[in-house]
RNA sequence: GCGCCCGUAGCUCAGUUGGAUAGAGCGUUUGACUACGAAUCAAAAGGCCACGGGUUCGAAUCCUGUCGGGCGCACCA
């Protein structure tokens, strides 16, 4: 058993039930159905470990008090052998759950026998499951709202992993399409400008510095063979170096935050294995479009949609929606994956029902594609926002953060809040603040434990096999609370899992390196009687690998000296 | 106008399936280093959970209306 808060979640459930059904028999209860058990963790701790409010539920039906019948449930408990220190009836009828030292012990020793696969569980069954975030335009650099996107999707890839999940990281590139004809135009304008022609970047092109340094780089490669020739061939010769340089220097980035992806998806294979024009026709023979105005347009809202959509345009050219279909269509059906996880800023909410749709109408089921929607990052420099524009190409970016803020800091940040909250980033206050980022707090819990560790092994004491260990002697507060707290790591990953919200793990982490710190504060390791020094190191230890793990979930350092 | 997200302490934000006295960090005030790292700890102050109605034993959480903010509503992606 990976997980033992549900290990003692179901020896509770059991034996209420169990005492439900032996009370029926007796006729001490009037019951038709037994109610599911639904346990939870009370806020307070007066109220316990864990906590039913099962009487209250079945009041009605049972037509007697929930109190009543908490006494007669509670009565027929048998608590012997189970990790229930007692049981308590409070406030309107909750029986509330005291948990024994065996818990406390267990808990510690699955630490310590798990080390750096303490918190996996198995709740994926090894299902296949596609996270693809970021898949930022390679037609320049990423912004603040990729670094997000990156901090989010990554973590959320991890704890897939660890909730048993095999998952697959991917990076979709769009390098077809309307905006790498503007990226063509964008480096040609650029190249001919060095070649001292007076040209203009074009309406809605690219104006980025980047742009300028790939021309330039590119005329350094090539001189001005390019100045007279065929402006097609031109512009393909500019978008091909450009794109390829591009898509190093974001796989760079991505490496230097700490991600690193399983696929690189070209969209540009869509095209040209064909599958885009198979998925048009597939919709087409389903009867599922219909022409307008000499474009193809896909019948939406069959499926749901709030209105229709072009699939391929006037021109010939198709939209970004048919790759997009084909792109699904083939994570599903061609490889095969059991559950896709998309990660899309919040300005593409949009284009969700109209992917479900397509799903729907391919035959696929569309529950097995989440989207995950994350709200936008604003920039800041103290309360002026600072606007990002692509006419001028000013803009902060992921590598900006990166060495001004810190690859560990920015992902803790991004991961702190949940998808669903808009942030303001004040780029002068996280570079001021970084000494009280939240996430030094954390490393610093780590490092006092390391630094606690190699102190002792300088004293001669052995840390690693330490053998007859009465961890029962670990009864101060701070001790207890701590123990509880890693003892939830494999419940937290299983929560965060099924939520899909790593920010979770990051607060749970926080936590940890709280209870430690407290812990550290009223009670000694070195320098206390033998017997509970060794069941201190064993738990500092346990919290090493809590801390440790999460740190490595979410690609942040964890250092042994800071 | 329609759709999605949000509104919780001075500020930034948590709050899984509806639960008991709504939490944390920052900031403010007051304490704690002659013993393992003070990047730490302990304590205090700070709230009509935007507002009104409803559902029920019980609502920050679910439903509904209003107000305020963000984002969408292209033959761009």
């Amino acid at each position: 058993m990976d997980n033992i808060v549900q290990k003692v979640k179901t020896e509770i459930t059991k034996m209420v039930i169990n005492s439900i059904e032996e009370a029926k028999k007796n006729g001490l209860l009037n019951i038709e159905d037994i109610p599911s058990i639904e346990i939870e963790e009370p806020k307070e701790k007066q109220f316990g470990d864990l906590s039913i409010n099962t009487a209250m539920v079945m009041a009605k039906s049972a037509k007697m008090s929930p109190r009543k019948i908490a006494e007669i449930i509670k009565d027929g408990l048998k608590l012997e052998g189970t990790m229930i220190e007692k049981v308590e009836i409070a406030g309107p009828g909750f029986m509330n759950f005291y948990l024994n030292d065996d818990y406390n012990v267990e808990a510690l020793m699955l630490i310590k026998k798990k080390g750096i696969d303490y918190g996996r569980v198995n709740i994926g069954n090894g299902k296949k499951v596609q996270v693809e975030f970021v898949s930022a335009n390679p037609t320049g650099p990423m912004h603040m709202g990729n670094a997000r996107g990156g901090a989010l999707g990554d973590a959320l890839s991890s704890i897939l992993d660890y909730a048993g999940y095999d998952v697959t990281r991917e990076f979709y590139i769009n390098d077809a399409g309307n905006q790498i004809e503007k990226f063509g135009l964008s480096l040609e304008a650029r190249y001919l400008q060095l070649l001292g022609q007076d040209v203009e970047v074009p309406e809605g092109g690219y104006h980025g510095d980047d742009i300028i340094e790939r021309a330039k780089e590119f005329l350094e490669l090539y001189g001005d063979k390019y100045k007279d020739a065929d402006p097609e061939d031109r512009r393909k010769a500019l978008v091909q170096y450009g794109l390829k340089k591009n898509i190093e220097k974001l796989k760079d980035d991505l490496e230097a935050y700490g991600i690193e992806y399983d696929v690189w998806f070209s969209e540009n294979t869509l095209h040209e294995s064909g599958e885009v024009e198979s998925v048009i026709n597939e919709l087409k023979e389903k009867g599922y479009t219909y022409e307008k105005d000499e474009a193809l347009w896909f019948k939406e809202t069959l499926f749901g949609a709030e209105k229709d959509d072009v699939l391929v345009r006037a021109n010939g050219y198709p939209t970004y929606l048919a790759s997009d279909i084909a792109y699904h269509k083939n994570k599903f059906v061609k490889r095969g994956f059991d559950w896709v996880i998309d990660i899309w800023g919040a300005d593409h909410h949009g284009h969700v029902a109209p992917m479900k749709g397509a799903m729907k109408a391919l035959g696929i089921d569309p529950n097995k594609l989440d989207v995950l929607l994350m709200q936008l990052v604003r920039l800041m420099k103290g309360k002026e926002v600072v606007k990002m524009s692509k006419r001028t190409g000013k803009m902060v970016t992921l590598r900006d953060l990166i060495d001004e803020v810190g690859k560990d800091a920015a992902r803790f940040f991004f991961n702190m809040r949940s998808a669903d909250s808009a942030v303001d980033f004040d780029m002068d206050l996280a570079v001021e603040q970084s000494n009280e980022n939240p996430v030094f707090y954390v490393q610093y819990a780590h490092a006092r434990i390391c630094s606690i560790l190699r102190q002792l092994k300088d004293d001669g004491i052995n840390t690693e096999d330490l053998k007859d260990v009465d961890l029962r002697l670990l009864n101060e507060e701070a001790e207890i609370d701590l123990i509880k707290k890693l003892a939830y790591l494999p419940e937290e990953i299983t929560i965060a899992a099924k939520t899909m919200a790593p920010h979770r793990i990051t607060r749970y982490i926080l936590d940890v390196a709280s209870l430690f710190h407290t812990f550290y504060n009223s009670c000694r390791v070195r320098g206390v009687d033998e017997e509970l020094m060794k069941a201190r190191i064993v738990l500092i230890d346990a919290t090493r690998i809590v801390i440790k793990n999460v740190l490595d979930m979410l690609k942040i350092t964890a250092p042994e000296k800071m």
